[in-house]
DNA sequence: TCATTAAATTGTT
DNA sequence: AACAATTTAATGA
């Protein structure tokens, strides 16, 4: 089991083709972007490591560049609830960030991922200098905001097919995970772990999803044909 | 590049 | 939880 300590010490620089699914890179400025580039590192993830956990100090701010990562936060009854899952292009942690606190959930990867980090420091001094950085973090924000909200009505809604449902459409979500396309990489086993459901639920609740048209279930994978059927539950 | 084999994933009981 | 069927990935000629 792999923790922060040891994620640090394996980081290399990132090649051309992880910054492009970078997002917020994007909205920087010339020189911005060079300061931002020059200090993100990447580190791989083996499946259960993980990211940060719960009362850590940040250190850094985490993307994923590659793979898949399960979000979750202890309850006060010591239970652990799932947020959502983070998919390529996702980024976490800038409310704790913010704030230089210590970590408020846990972030573990679901299967082999390569997650890149970008110091603290250079985080705010970001903040400092980039409107566009600003904008980005603000909606991200702002949007995380109401996914946990919805991930409370998640966890207790009783259909599993509509759980299911709702867990893809926030998977789906274009402001947090904009790189993403209508294709997602993700095995049954990783959705079952994410919802917290069986896989054989879960591959039921694909079929019958598959069947209404919301989506298309592939080897590895799934293609989402309709979100807003996946949102609203209404096939 | 193609055929063979191993591993991963899915669909079903 | 276990099984068989299917798909992908890896290997080596």
């Amino acid at each position: 089991m792999s923790t922060e300590a040891s994620l640090l010490q394996r980081r290399r620089p990132l090649t051309a083709a992880e910054l492009g699914v970078i997002p917020w890179l994007k909205v920087l400025l010339p020189d911005e972007r060079e300061r931002a580039v020059e200090d993100l590192k990447i580190t791989d993830a083996k499946a259960g490591d993980f990211i940060c956990r719960t009362g850590r100090p940040v250190t850094y701010w985490f993307g994923l560049v590659d793979g898949l990562l399960k979000m979750s936060a202890d309850n006060v009854d010591g239970q652990t609830m799932t947020f959502t899952g983070v998919p390529p292009g996702g980024w976490f942690g800038e409310g704790t960030a913010l704030k230089r606190e210590a970590y408020r959930y846990n972030i573990q990867a679901l299967r082999k991922s390569m997650v890149a980090g970008l110091h603290i420091d250079t985080f705010h001094w970001l903040l400092d200098h980039s409107i566009g950085f600003n904008r980005f973090v603000m909606r991200q924000l702002n949007e995380r905001l109401g996914q946990f909200i919805a991930a409370r009505e998640i966890d207790r809604m009783g259909n599993p097919n509509i759980r299911v449902a709702r867990s893809l459409a926030a998977l789906f979500n274009p402001v947090l995970y904009p790189g993403l396309g209508t294709v997602l990489r993700i095995t049954q086993q990783e959705l079952a772990y994410l919802v917290g459901l069986s896989r054989q639920r879960v591959n039921e609740a694909l079929t019958t999803l598959a069947a209404e048209g919301a989506i298309a279930v592939e080897y590895g994978g799934l293609r989402v044909l309709n979100l807003q059927a996946l949102r609203t539950g209404m096939f």
